[in-house]
DNA sequence: GAAGTGGGTTTGATTTTCCAACGTACAGGG
DNA sequence: CCCTGTACGTTGGAAAATCAAACCCACTTC
């Protein structure tokens, strides 16, 4: 019987193949905050230097960032989220979410969202089909690759 | 002027410190599908053994997984998800999503989940306070710790 | 002309990752 | 009994990534 032996094909691991590096999402945080500048990179995320630049290379290849120019003479640039760059911010969304419900239920969140109806953003990943929250026990998983199978939801 | 020399205070840094890691990500994927067993994991995900044994200690220790018996004599474990560990599930699913758009716009999507309501499941990210669907632009953040600021929304 | 700012690169030590092999405990078949 | 196979890791050494600090270059401001 010829198993598969590479592992799963997924887009989970293809999207961390591109942002799932140490610091990738943090540069993405920042950069959606305005902060787009190299230094304010380095302050804000605390990454080393070289480490950045590496990670900013990889991101304005993967057309998640652009490099853009702020000013001539002296030559200085500033990384902004492209389209689909912005469109990962629900991942952001959702581990801050996360965060803020399982790390800081007591001291309280460091950054809040507000959104334009006027109240705290906090997000809910809904079904795009009927409208609904999104449930673990409610998704049924089907592999459309010959080989891969899934065990059966997983209770907690 | 002292300003703050510590990265930004976070929910989703703190988030990424638990699960950020290489493969942590793939192991909530696998264990959210019923794939639970060491050889599962290794098979499946891709990873060197130690590292996957490293990384599945770790997330016990966060509470994101329990390791259960499911046999006595032999001993053997299965690895499932803790409630916290299925609330992160909404992180897998946005990352899909893109990777689904932006990485397999051709090539098609290698697993189609199904909600209960009888259509694939796409997630939507929502505002819990008035049900409209997140925008970027629709956003503004708000920091609450001293010494941080933001610099605006980012254009694309 | 001295010091500061912005945007990086270089250097060398430390830490992780990777892969293959090994160990242990049991089960089944001949 | 012996051999094979499965499940769940641990160990060892080589390869790669990370880290902090120093350095570089082009400007600007004091």
């Amino acid at each position: 019987m010829a198993v598969s032996k590479d592992p799963r094909p997924c887009s989970i691991a293809d999207t961390l193949a591109l942002v799932g590096e140490k610091y990738s999402l943090l540069v993405l945080r920042e950069v959606c905050l305005g902060n787009g500048r190299f230094d304010q990179l380095v302050r804000n995320i605390g990454a080393p230097r070289d480490i950045l630049a590496t990670r900013l290379r990889r991101l304005v290849d993967a057309g998640i960032l652009t490099k853009r120019p702020y000013s001539e003479r002296p030559q200085r640039f500033e990384y902004r989220p492209t389209e689909a760059g912005l469109e990962l911010e629900p991942v952001l969304w959702t581990l801050k979410e996360w965060g803020d419900r399982h790390l800081r239920a007591d001291s309280g969140t460091p950054m809040v969202l507000e959104h334009h109806c006027g109240h705290e953003f906090v997000p809910v990943v809904t079904c795009r089909a009927c409208g609904e929250e999104a449930k673990h026990r409610e998704l049924t998983a089907h592999p459309r690759v010959p080989g891969w199978t899934v065990g059966g939801p997983a209770a907690a």
